[in-house]
Formats: structure tokens, sequence, C-alpha cells
DNA sequence: GGGTTCGTGTGACTTGCATCACAGCTTTAG
DNA sequence: CTAAAGCTGTGATGCAAGTCACACGAACCC
């Protein structure tokens, strides 16, 4: 019980510093109606296939979300950061379909669920929150405009080179700590080649490497 | 004048016909304010790095709307179909940011211009607004994301035959009036390909080739 | 401490696609 | 009618990236 008073008074804090724009009163709704969750690094907060009922404002860590091919095939789309919310699932929890993608938390991470009844209940009343709707839409878009422009004019170390800033700045760290495998998996490409890429980056003097990680130079 | 007289009538059963959903002050709000424009088959809409002042409703036609990076390569996106707007028309006009695209019109197209001023003033106004709004990102989202699976993960004869069924759907026809060389440049890839990866489709009796033309079987 | 697993490096080979060169045909322009 | 321009077919060649095979060292595990 009193875990649970702390989680909703920090859950509060954390709602009006990173989504300052919400009107009070949308604010104490959100409370009310939203479930607060949080998670652990590496964890997969959505599976492709699964249907979604809620959408997710994010208080605290970061998420990456992919997309899925049949096959299992995962592509990393963009990241998530407190702040913004989840503009595939306000698509889907409103077409009532199965999720096209995957979501992944990088660090420990803090949501609130907001069912989707409430949204659109919301949509009218609250300024604020279709203000919120609309801009995510818009700056997904810009994400997957990005994403759209790597994958369809540019080459595996131009994409490799993309990737690896796309990370150091919002993770906002030099170094980043993954392995060859995940890397390739994230562009969906294979082991061998990231490795070989990385390889010439280093001679180049533009990374330096060592076990499980990446200094970006 | 008569003609003036003739469009607006034309573009008032047009808009009611495509746009069922607004509310009739927003359709009559839509004819004062918006600026009707008719276009010529493969005209250019809008071309990358212009402003964007105003989103598109389009009445009539048919049009595409291409990515394009800065060597001039250009990449086909979607489709925008009567009853529908531009979704990057909106995130740019908000954003004071230029066109990342291009749009090209595939057969003669009628449209209303809307200015972005009175686009937010109606968000508050017209709730049939601005559910078009929130639909028309979705659809977006849907399309783009169509759009990133076949380039992340199809190879190059399953992404024509992609683009060839989803002409073949949006148009309504069995036959594709375009040559190698536009198919081509609208997948990103070269002439030479594309011809042969079609001869291949000819021979296991999927399409017939002639002259500017394929049909789909 | 010795085996196991995991991450990385590297050579050999294959494949899908891009590029170049050119030929034959149809349509358009003068 | 003739020349030019545009569309399609096809062979030769190059290159980026995917695949296979294997080796070596670091971390972990009983």
């Amino acid at each position: 019980m009193n875990m649970q008073e702390n989680n909703h008074s920090s859950a509060d804090q954390m709602l009006q510093k990173n989504y300052p724009l919400f009107e009070s009163q949308l604010v104490t709704e959100i409370e009310s109606k939203g479930e607060f969750r949080s998670f652990e690094p590496n964890e997969i907060l959505m599976r492709r296939g699964q249907y979604i009922r809620s959408t997710m404002l994010i208080l605290s860590g970061l998420i990456k979300v992919y997309r899925e091919d049949e096959e299992g095939n995962e592509f990393l789309m963009y990241y998530l950061k407190p702040g913004e919310a989840c503009a595939l699932s306000l698509v889907c929890a409103a077409k009532h379909e199965a999720s096209p993608i995957m979501a992944k938390t990088v660090t420990a991470t803090e949501v609130l669920l907001v069912p989707i009844e409430v949204m659109s209940e919301w949509m009218g009343k609250y300024k604020s929150w279709y203000q919120f709707v609309i801009e995510t839409y818009r700056n997904r878009f810009d994400e997957l405009l990005a994403t759209i422009d790597s994958i369809a004019f540019r080459s595996l170390d131009e994409r490799l080179e993309f990737y690896l800033n796309r990370a150091k700045e919002i993770q906002g760290v030099k170094i980043i700590e993954l392995s060859h495998q995940e890397i390739a998996q994230e562009l969906n490409t294979s082991r061998e080649v990231i490795s070989r890429l990385l390889k010439k980056m280093e001679q180049r003097g533009k990374v330096k490497l060592s076990r499980n990680a990446i200094e970006i130079c």
C-alpha cells in the first residue's frame, strides 16, 4: 500500500514534468483512469499480433519500437522517450486491429496505460489532449520518414552510422552497449556484415570497439 | 463567372459525396475558405523543399506521393484518393517546415486547398474535422508501415508484385499504363532490372507485357 | 581449473542488383 | 518518308551484402 502510494505520487510528478501542456483536470483524470506500470530493462512491452486495448504515456525510461514480419525478422523504427506516446497504439486501438509492431524497453521504464474508451472521450473534452494526439502523430510520422529514407536510399554502412548516431543522441551516452548480433537484428542484416563494417569504421577512426560496447568518436 | 459557378457547385457536390461525415456548416465553411484547383494528368502538385501553406482535400482523381532524397532519387510511398487528404501537409504546415515529399497527379485531379490558419481553428470548432484529421493520420501511418515492410523485408521481385497489385487495386484497372523506366524510378531501381523481372513474371504467366502497358493476370 | 557459452574476426563463396554497352523495335516530329 | 527519340530485350561485368565455415579469446558456471 505504501509502495502503491509512492508510485502514484511519483507518477503524478512525472506526468506534470513530462506532459506540461496537459490541463490540470486532465492530469487528475489520467491519474484516476490510467494504470501505472513499470518495466525492467530489455522487457518486451508489446508483441506482434497482440491486440491493443490501451495507449501508453511514457513517464520515464526509453523504449524501442520495431516492425516485425511473418518470419520473425525485426527492424527498428524509432525510440519513444518520456513525454511521448505510442502512435501505433492510437492507430490500432481505434481500428481494433492486431499490433503490427513489437516494443521493448531499453532502460527501466515507467508508463501509464490509458484505456481506449476514455481516449476518444478526452478528445472532445480536453483541448490539450487532442493537441497531444495530433503532435504524437506528427512526430512519429517524421521519424518514420527518416527511417524510410535510410532504407530506401542509403547503403548499409551509412545506415549503420545513422543507427549509431541515433542511439548515441537519444541515450545521451558515447558508449553503446550492444553486441554486433543485436545491431544486425535491428538493421535486419547479418552479424558478420556488421562486424566487418564496424571494423572499417574503427580503421577510419570513427569508433572504438570492445566486447559488447561501441564508443562513438 | 459561369465557369466559376460551375466549379463551385460541382466542388460542393463532390465534397458532400467524398466527405459524407463533414457537418453541413463545415462544408459551407470549406467552400467559402477553400480554393478550388484542378490539375492535368502527370502534373506535379508539390515539390521537395517547397513550403506548405495549406492542405489539400481531394475531390476527384488520383495522386501519387513520393519521398525524394538530395540526389533526386524518388520513391513512391502511397496514393491519395478522393475523400483523403495529404497527411504530410498537415505535419509540415504546422511545423513550418519545407516539404520532404513530392506529389504528382495520375489522372486529372480536382482539389480544394485549405489554408493552415483555418485548419487549427476548425479542430476546436468541428468534431467531424478533427475526426477526419485523426483518421487521415491513421490511414497514412498504415500505408507507410506497409511501404516500410516491403523495402525492409522483401526482395525486389516481391516489391514489384506488391507495386503492381497496389496500382491495379487503387486504379481499378487490369492494365497499368507505365513504362519500365517509370516503374524503376518509383521503386528506386534501374530500368534493366525491372525489364528482366517483368519478363520472368510474364514467363510465369502473372502478367502480359506490351509497350507502355502491363496487364495483370 | 576446465568445459561451455557467447562475442568477435576472417576467408571463401554465392547471389541479387547496378551498371555498361548495344541492338531492335515503335512512335513521334519535321 | 526519314530521322530522332523513346521503349524494350539481353549479354557482360562489377560490387555490396548475405551465407557458410571455422578459429580464437572472454566471460560464466559447476
